[in-house]
DNA sequence: CTGAAAGCGCTTACAG
DNA sequence: CTGAAAGCGCTTACAG
């Protein structure tokens, strides 16, 4: 053993170290072909005293594969976003991928110059979980030379695979379960129509239930905002004071449900005593605050989980044509709503 | 103007079809050097109509600079990770820095796998959001060939930059606020010791308040658990079952806060009416759920870009020593502590 | 202002 | 079983 005069950063040092050539340095660290025990030995000796670790930027170029999936969250600080994220990189590390991240706080321009990144870093694949898909983010995602994943949105008639809940069905879902407890007239507190899932989808579900059940839908208590608490605390002033009230406000986000319940709070309305708020998503707090939230629960791990094994399928080659995948929801009746006289 | 045979995806044919050598091509790729107007618009015009992006996986080997960074979170699916890698990521993507994420889901023999990986990738630095930090972390973060900033724990003194919160004396402020409510019996919901900031230096804020205070601690009110709901409620059982009852609880996070409430409404006990309970972190629910959580305010956001701007410094060799940056707190006063006849 | 050539640190046929 | 050599797609002195 001779003491190393330089840090071994190469595999050139190592092959020296261990008087032998870079081939067979190479094949003991990929284990491919055969090498001598001996041989072996004296180069896993060297490793190991010299902490060499192979570079993968040169592997990676030499080899045309760089394992790295890029993942684009317009809001990476949200319970769902964070939620999704845990799940695809759950499984994008077992498969061996790493995950470049974009946290793009939802400039829809900075979501294109990743997209950009990502072709210079030679990413596997793209995950994209998406708020609005404009036309530009269609060219882009269409130029990008390797598969991409829509996460909440639907981009399977772009060609594109997408993973995403069934806002329509699960908002149709708890309407009805709305109107079985006897409500009839029902606010929506909604958000802008450029988030389709969330926007329209949630908002014709809502729809369809009550046509279902030939109740006819007041515009007056249907609202468009955003998703914080203070578009939640100017929608139901909104509702309040346009009129006769509502029994029921079905909020088409938990946090839209926990604001609408903190105003009415506010405006000396008890929920559920004097009314009716449901929510949908079931955050976490959604059971531990007082009252419990009614809601729909989705699976938004699972749905992160899905998006990935979709990613890694067609990177692997294993699908050619664009898949959508619906995830499933669930009702989750608790406190929030309140059985009313017909 | 040709038609292109074939995808382009090298400088080299850039360079064929505008008729100049690849150095040229590179030149004006980087902005680099002289190169004639026309010749210039030429090469613009061929890499417009061929999409052509460059390499990094080449120009990084070549350059010996990956500009990547290394972010390990041990749960990305909280409040706190998703605030404080939002505000890592804006610095850094700000930095032309790209993240490399791994989320480990709590196991600390993936966060040193990770460490391994992030050397193979020649990440130019690394982020570690610390829960505990064993003899391993440090072994293998001292064996980092590039800067490595913990967030959320103290390494400074094993001469790794650290960014923190002042737990103990942000408990410590709380501590005495509840004392100035005329509280003298208080409960502490704590969390296992092998997290030090939360485990340890916020259940010592709480004994030095205590002390200076002249209060006794009772030991049988003071829980050790984890970070759940669950927990919480147990933590309320043990306490309440183990003789004279405190009239007030400090819950060292605003999680536990929430589950203490809420086994302590289904033991009747209303809080704050009959008991007080504080907690800490003030999450975004903290100033919504009913009651209006008592709480620290910390800024996880700033704290993670902190860490982000104390790496690119390092990164960028601005400065040479390890630094320890303190964060600060905020008594955040709401509506689950009340004032009692001392 | 431009191009030929070396080199970044690996992998992989290929010949021996 | 092993090693010399070419090549992955760039950048960067260097010579002209």
């Amino acid at each position: 053993m001779e003491t190393i005069p330089y840090p071994v950063t190469r595999i050139r040092d190592v092959a020296s170290l261990a008087k032998t050539s870079v081939s067979t340095v190479s094949r003991v660290l990929n284990n491919s072909g055969y090498v001598k025990a001996e041989v072996r030995a004296r180069i896993e000796a060297v490793i190991a005293e010299t902490g060499y670790v192979p570079s993968s930027l040169a592997k990676d170029l030499q080899r045309q594969q760089s394992s790295l999936v890029g993942v684009i969250i317009p809001k990476i600080n949200s319970y769902t976003s964070g939620e999704m994220v845990a799940g695809l990189s759950s499984v994008l590390s077992e498969q061996r991928y790493s995950v470049l991240l974009a946290s793009t706080d939802n400039h829809p321009q900075s979501e294109l110059e990743s997209l950009k990144l990502f072709r210079e870093k030679r990413v596997n694949g793209v995950l994209l979980l998406g708020t609005e898909l404009s036309e530009a983010h269609r060219l882009a995602m269409a130029q990008m030379p390797v598969p991409v994943v829509v996460i909440a949105q639907d981009a399977a008639r772009h060609g594109i695979s997408s993973v995403l809940q069934d806002e329509r069905a699960a908002a149709a879902a708890l309407t009805r379960y709305l109107l079985s407890c006897g409500h009839r007239r029902i606010g929506l507190l909604g958000v802008h129509e450029f988030d389709i899932q969330v926007g329209v989808e949630r908002k014709q579900g809502f729809l369809d239930a009550l046509r279902e059940a030939g109740v006819e839908a007041d515009p007056g208590l249907m609202i468009q905002g955003g998703f914080d608490f203070q578009s939640a605390a100017r929608g139901v002033d909104r509702i309040l004071d346009q009129g006769r009230a509502p029994s029921a406000i079905l909020a088409v986000t938990d946090r839209l449900a926990v604001g609408a319940i903190s105003r009415l709070a506010e405006r000396g309305i008890v929920v559920p005593a004097q009314m009716s708020v449901a929510g949908m998503g079931d955050i976490d707090l959604a059971a531990v605050f007082q009252p419990r939230i009614t809601t729909i629960r989705y699976d938004y791990f699972q749905t992160g989980a899905r998006a990935a094994s979709l990613l890694v399928d067609a990177m692997q080659g294993a699908v050619a044509a664009a898949q959508k995948i619906i995830m499933g929801y669930q009702l989750q009746i608790r406190d929030s709503v309140r059985t009313v006289g017909g």
